[in-house]
DNA sequence: CTAGGGTTAG
């Protein structure tokens, strides 16, 4: 069933086969306060047991303040609770602090407390620090258990270093640890991780030989990855497969697959999965509902969207700052910033504290609008409500600034931006070369570029498509065409889109003749021409006065199988209205409304001159509408 | 206590 030399595999799967998996984890429990007094201690301990699930920065950095100074001192179970919850919020520098502060008290470590700080230095990549760690815990005389081990694992598995992980694998079945279902699932998700899919399958057909009997942590990377690589068939097989196997499914793993028939718009599928999901007991959860609320309003579904998170209140599913964040980018979206707002404001009510994607979201609908001034608001005011402002939240100020042709503003904010300490990324130059070049600056978008290179941003496609764009429209076709030469000779894979842009430079240039050799090397590079393509080259014979070459071109595209748009039309109807065509532009116009498409502002344009001037009768117009 | 899922920009 699989070939066991291409599979990454610890030796101990192949040497063992129907050997035990599971082991007990060593218990390392030690108390500091004897378990005597239990009065003075009674409100840290209402605390952790209370719940501390979620806890907030300040709320933790009290908690074990106080802590620290109760006496007798907590224990180091106590600890290990408190950081468990802030490790899960996913604040990993804190719960690093917090472990410092508790050695600076003197405090002892435990083997769990040690796993937890190697936890958090795997999930902040510092893999160094990670193994440090595992060493001071020899060195304390503990003997590393199963979650040292697993911990390691996955901080391997989550830099990529699956060959690294297997290997400690094995050096720790030499230290006489067996491994678990944990450990082996971590290698599956690392495996998965690397989107090597099928050997991450056969190793789970090994667990399964070796009577290791996989559950939902097992497949839920698996369905993930598929999900993720727009493979939901194949996700929902593999499901309906695992499912009949009677491995128990969780909600994790109904989640990642109605999530993915949402992202293809199967919201019916989605929901009746969902459906099934309850049916057998498995409550959705706070993501669950997340995903069919994004699907339900990309649908424009808003109040079944809205619905859905009043159901959701109401069985004590509580919506947090995503779900939130979900509602209120659809209405961005489609322009009801109105709507949006209100969500603020509801999620303001409900405690739920917006984060930066929040604010970057409601920033994005107000430049979208071209209300600037109320942008910048927004950004002091998530300043002042202490949420930092990131790459993303610059960027959509920058680009709003050069989409109302104020590059120069958009200048100044980066220089600011860049001084507060933000960094600039890819997406920040192309925007402002773009805004540089269509404000006719190509000087500055050249230097732009070049200080794009030496502060490490990397050009990627859309910076030459920007740049080439911007020579194209300034007359530049040479230093265009000398880049396009360059590009051939990177590693970089041309699309469709830069030539495009090259025939539209040449046609504009009066170039036709060239246009027309680069269009009918198209093939040879491997580039199949789009609808664009058609109707550049269409545009460019058109210009030339080659009515005749133009209409051929205009068979060609259909006999190809590309259809026209409403582009191509105006383009032929504007061509034949100059060449006073008019009987075969009303022959045009006719096609097009049969397509369902309409005359642009051009062709309108046009029509009206010929219509002042006589060279048109009114009844033209009527047939036009 | 260690493994899998949902939201933002050119």
């Amino acid at each position: 069933m699989l070939c066991r030399r291409l599979v990454l595999v610890p030796r101990i799967l192949l040497l063992s086969p129907g050997g035990t998996l599971t082991t007990p984890l060593l218990s390392c429990e030690r108390s500091f306060s004897g378990g005597s007094d239990r009065r003075k201690v009674s409100s840290y301990k209402d605390r952790l047991s209370s719940g501390i699930v979620g806890i907030k920065k300040d709320d933790a950095v009290a908690l074990f303040q106080t802590m620290v100074r109760s006496r007798p001192l907590p224990t180091v179970i106590d600890f290990n609770k408190l950081f468990t919850a802030v490790a899960k919020t996913k604040q990993y520098d804190l719960v690093l602090g917090l472990c410092k502060q508790m050695e600076l008290n003197r405090i002892a470590l435990d083997n769990y407390t040690l796993s937890i700080v190697i936890n958090c230095f795997c999930r902040r990549r510092q893999l160094g620090f990670a193994f440090s760690v595992m060493g001071k815990t020899l060195k304390l005389g503990y003997e590393p258990n199963t979650v040292t081990f697993s911990t390691l694992i996955n901080g391997l598995c989550l830099q990529g270093r699956v060959s690294e992980a297997v290997e400690l694998v094995d050096r720790m079945v030499e230290m006489k640890v067996i491994p678990d279902l944990i450990i082996l699932n971590t290698l599956v998700n690392g495996l998965c991780l690397r989107d090597r899919l099928s050997e991450a399958m056969a190793l789970i057909d090994r667990m399964v030989d070796i009577g290791c009997q996989p559950d939902a942590f097992t497949y839920g990377p698996v369905l993930n990855r598929m999900c993720k690589s727009g493979n939901t068939a194949s996700a929902l097989d593999l499901f309906r497969n695992v499912e009949h196997r009677k491995v128990k499914l969780d909600v994790v793993t109904y989640t990642t697959v109605i999530d993915s028939l949402c992202k293809d718009g199967s919201l019916d599928d989605a929901l009746s999965l969902f459906n099934e999901m309850e049916t057998k007991g498995i409550k959705a959860d706070v993501f669950t509902y997340t995903s069919l609320i994004g699907s339900c309003c990309s649908f424009g579904k808003w109040e079944d969207g809205a619905q859905l998170l009043r159901d959701m209140i109401t069985r004590k599913i509580t919506p947090d700052t995503v779900t939130f964040n979900t509602l209120i980018d659809s209405f961005v979206k489609v322009g009801k910033l109105t709507e949006a707002k209100e969500w603020f404001d509801e999620m303001i009510k409900r405690g739920i504290g917006p984060d930066t994607i929040t604010y970057n979201t409601l920033v994005y609908g107000l430049c979208m609008e071209n209300r600037l001034d109320e942008a910048n608001q927004m950004l002091d005011l998530m300043v002042s409500k202490g949420c930092d402002p990131d790459i993303m939240t610059f960027n959509i100020i920058i680009n709003g600034y050069c989409m109302a042709k104020r590059v120069d503003d958009g200048m100044t904010l980066f220089r600011k931006m860049s001084m507060s300490g933000v960094v600039a990324n890819t997406v920040t130059y192309n925007t402002l070369i773009q805004g540089f070049c269509e404000s006719g600056k190509l000087n500055v978008a050249k230097e732009l570029f070049q200080e794009m290179v030496s502060q490490g941003a990397h050009p990627n496609i859309v910076t030459y498509k920007v740049l080439l764009d911007g020579l194209c429209d300034n007359g530049e076709l040479e230093k265009a065409l000398e880049i396009l030469d360059q590009m051939h000779n990177s590693k970089m894979e041309l699309d469709i889109g830069v030539y495009n842009i090259i025939i539209h430079g040449m046609c504009s240039a009066s170039k036709v003749a060239d246009a027309w050799d680069l269009f009918c090397s198209l093939p040879l590079r491997g580039v199949k021409p789009d609808v664009k393509t058609y109707t550049i080259m269409i545009g460019g014979l058109c210009k030339k006065g080659s009515l005749s070459e133009a209409g051929l071109l205009f068979k060609k595209m259909g006999e190809d199988g590309i259809a026209p748009n409403d582009c191509t039309y105006n383009t032929l109807i504007r061509a034949h209205l100059r060449g006073s065509e008019i009987s075969k532009s009303v022959e045009l116009i006719e096609e097009m409304k049969r397509c369902g498409f309409s005359a642009d502002v051009s062709t309108i344009k046009i029509v009206m001159d010929m219509l002042s001037d006589g060279r048109l009768d009114k009844s033209f117009l009527d047939m036009l509408s």
